[in-house]
DNA sequence: AATGTCCATCGTCGATCAACGATGAGAGGA
DNA sequence: TCCTCTCATCGTTGATCGACGATGGACATT
């Protein structure tokens, strides 16, 4: 499958949609524990690497990341956990992309602060 | 400057506004400090009812939470150090109010992710 | 002056974060 | 098969967070 590594549907999302099931969080909460996962620089980076490119390779942001490999995946560890991002396998590499909905929750959240 | 008394009970807004100085941060590394002062239930509490109310006395945010008062002014001391919020001492006591251009800003930067 | 109220700060303790190297699991390519 | 590449996870270390009680300072009232 060599065509699939560089082929495989350039803007393609690879990620299936996730439903975001919101069990018993107040929206008090949830508001935290999004900004909680963009509380870090390396996360915002990341976070605004797989916006700008639609989908994006883990190898691809180590690449750009003055931080180790462990230390990017603990954080795409994260920023999943939150919800934003989600990740599929592909072949041995592993695809990230956002999690538009979720995302589009924080900024409802924030937006409406005032 | 004459009457900066305790008479000012009504919605006055007790804060002179601040300018908010950002020297050489870049604007993720904004969007990650502002994110880390709003990730906290109590705070993202705090910030929300010093935005229904104009502005707030400490002792009111502490009657309103499940915590001790220290803790409460641990929170607004984060709040205070990341410019979302400022205090001004009002006799005995502190009267906080939101500092509206950085939560704009902040709205701004998490607006933007897309 | 003495007292009471309101709030910030200190010191502490357990929990979590952030970073790293090392190791291991999967998927292809040789 | 064996090896390489990609990524996740483990284990560790130091720093920071989150909570509390205790202390102390500034101010108003007595």
């Amino acid at each position: 499958m060599a065509t699939r590594k560089s082929k495989s549907k350039s803007k393609a999302k690879c990620c299936a949609e996730t439903p975001l099931n919101l069990d018993g969080v107040s929206d008090g909460e949830l508001l935290a524990r999004l900004a909680k996962a963009v509380a870090h620089p390396a996360r915002v980076t990341i976070l605004r690497m797989l916006i700008e490119r639609d989908s994006c390779v883990c190898g691809e942001i180590v690449g750009e990341l003055p931080l180790a490999q462990s230390t990017v995946s603990q954080h795409l560890k994260i920023l999943k956990e939150s919800g934003l991002v989600q990740g599929d396998i592909d072949g041995p590499k592993v695809c990230y992309c956002v999690n538009k909905p979720m995302l589009k929750m924080l900024q409802t959240l924030v937006a409406g602060l005032k």
